[in-house]
DNA sequence: CGCTAGCTTGAGCCTACTCAACACGGGTGG
DNA sequence: CCACCCGTGTTGAGTAGGCTCAAGCTAGCG
């Protein structure tokens, strides 16, 4: 497997970021939110009580990793941009993280006890919570299919075809898509080696499923052929 | 893989489960409860409205299968005594199901709008059903961290030790455990085939990480050797 | 210019899948 | 009772897919 060591970069302290004027606020929940931004591969934790926290991306990428015995680093969720997490609470033993996967990662973090207090007092913020917790355990649910998959290339279109519609906002896909993280960061989330998932990406380039501008720009030109089987 | 297509049983309809007094009531969620009992192989399905309800299994071992092109089943998550689940709202397009791994699983059904009502309500049910959902959460992600180890043997080392862990109420394991589901279940929750599973319980029996009795008992005499480096 | 990080490609090996055969136990029906 | 079947589990032989090691290639940067 991949074995790339969780690269530490320099570290200065996450400085508070200033929300652009295009992220208004949309509701009750959004009055707790503090945001931070983060350097690439930089551990995202808040500075007050460590868990149970909420937290948003709001841009850039974040994942959730644990490393395994043996340097091996696995992504467990991969946070885009409108993707709620919760920190602290890793699974079990497993020494586990958050990090920053692109440089410049945005995350807006709801503190634990009034994120509580908010839900007590407020039906239609616990609904909101209940949502987002259930598009989490969607998230993840989708992933295990994806990591059940057979062959490495179905992984890969399977991750191709969800990134694509997760990417969607935003850009429609004239170019296709601007894969954000590297070929490193998709071995690590979908438990493939680095090599594996290069020669994945040229076999479906050459097969003519997908399009490849430079090495991140990726256009998918036959969806069915990404699907689960192809 | 495995290709175990889902075994249709005798097709009487579920019958109305009377709760054995071991079970007492314990929170205000247990009022709204109706428990159903079903065959193995059966669809754990409400009768009233499909999405959104809650469930608990009372008893026996449910899994929330996929049916993949190819048809492979996959057991997205395994459902044992005490364990909540959302039935419903499946991952997307997948045709996913849930259904009884053994025969005599008893599942209590929780409404949908009766749970909504509930923990509009009563802040402490909303506080048991955000812990609900952050178990729900913890379990996929260490299923995930377990589908993405590297080999077979470590992928049922780490399986052992999570049931062991999960079955230890009742029983200790004086003799070990009892495996709740069979090597085709095995498989199709590790993403293995069957015959692989079969190999990789054989070699950890030799090495001594483990005992069997018969082909259900498993007792765990290494611990150590199971986990994540063996 | 050299360095590094990211990406690709090749060669060889090893693991897990596939196909196949067989053992075992519990049904069911003659 | 035995014969038979079916579901389950194990084991073997051969194959193919992914990992490892290694080399080379590009772009960015000091």
């Amino acid at each position: 497997m991949t074995g790339h060591k969780a690269s530490i970069p320099a570290d200065d302290t996450p400085r508070r970021y200033v929300p652009p004027g295009s992220e208004r606020p949309r509701r009750a929940l959004d009055a707790l939110a503090v945001v931070t931004c983060y350097r690439r591969g930089q551990e995202i934790r808040s500075r007050q009580g460590a868990a149970g926290n909420w937290y948003r991306v709001v841009a850039g990428v974040a994942g959730r990793c644990a490393v395994r015995a043996g340097g091996r680093r696995q992504i467990v969720d991969l946070l885009l941009p409108g993707d709620f997490f919760l920190g602290g609470t890793s699974p079990a033993d497993l020494h586990c993280s958050v990090e920053a996967v692109v440089e410049g990662t945005a995350v807006a973090c709801f503190p634990r006890e009034r994120v509580e207090r908010l839900a007590a007092s407020d039906p239609d913020a616990a609904h909101e919570i209940r949502c987002m917790t259930s598009a989490i355990t969607r998230r993840l649910e989708e992933q295990i299919l994806i990591l059940g998959g057979a062959t490495a290339t179905k992984k890969i279109g399977c991750f191709l075809l969800k990134m694509a519609e997760r990417c969607s906002e935003g850009e429609t896909d004239k170019n296709g898509m601007v894969l954000p993280m590297s070929r490193y960061d998709i071995a690590d989330y979908l438990a493939l080696s680095v090599e594996t998932v290069s020669r994945s990406l040229t076999e479906l380039k050459q097969r003519g499923a997908i399009a490849l501008v430079g090495t991140r720009r990726v256009r998918i030109v036959d969806h069915v052929a990404l699907d689960d089987e192809g």
